[in-house]
DNA sequence: TTGACACGTAAGCATTTGCTTACCAATATG
DNA sequence: CATATTGGTAAGCAAATGCTTACGTGTCAA
């Protein structure tokens, strides 16, 4: 159970890219430190919430500390956002229904 | 144009409630105030990031101020969930090959 | 074994966030 | 008109956030 709600680990844009980094596959800090122009102990911080709430998970290998993408929790931001497409079909259909109406 | 992120905004879990909220149509703070319990400056705060955001619009009826849903702005939440979608497929794809490959 | 590399983490600190209290403006009601 | 209702906003303040610097641990390489 993540200890970290995924909205809020998606909030900071610097996470954002992280995750979208690890869609390639699994990499190791310093090479998301460096792609990123951001400091490693920055860089692993976001990592650890990123850790705490599900998102990643991380592998050592030799010295290096590999990340790779769960995206997972994703799924309850994909469901909060599908009452609102309902809502948006919802809409479109009362507007079609104006303009059938004014024919 | 939002001078909010629309990630930032639906960060805070009193602002998703909001929204929800909203789906039903439009609402004067009063109500969201004493619906969730939460005072009505702390409302009017929150109803102002999503101002700011671009997801809720105001009409001012009366002294009353009615919020309504404007969930554009989510469009770029769902767009950049696709991308983890595709992940997902990928994935997937990659597990049923494996799979196939044991037969 | 000695030094360099990769990484996590604690401590410090500035900024942001999110609430409360207090106040003001505008509108409805008696 | 006087009063209550509705709501925005400023000020204050505690907590959270996000960075940096500094340090410790484990691993590879000479």
């Amino acid at each position: 159970m993540p200890s970290v709600d995924v909205f809020q680990a998606i909030a900071h844009p610097a996470r954002r890219e992280l995750l979208d980094a690890l869609r390639v596959g699994e990499l190791p800090v310093r090479t998301l430190a460096e792609r990123f122009d951001s400091s490693r102990p920055a860089t692993s911080q976001h990592l650890r919430l990123l850790l705490d709430a599900g998102l990643v998970a991380e592998r050592r290998l030799g010295r290096e500390n590999l990340y790779r993408l769960t995206p997972d929790p994703l799924v309850a931001v994909e469901s909060w956002l599908g009452a609102y497409e309902q809502f948006w079909n919802t809409r479109l259909r009362a507007l079609r229904d104006v303009l059938d109406g004014q024919e």
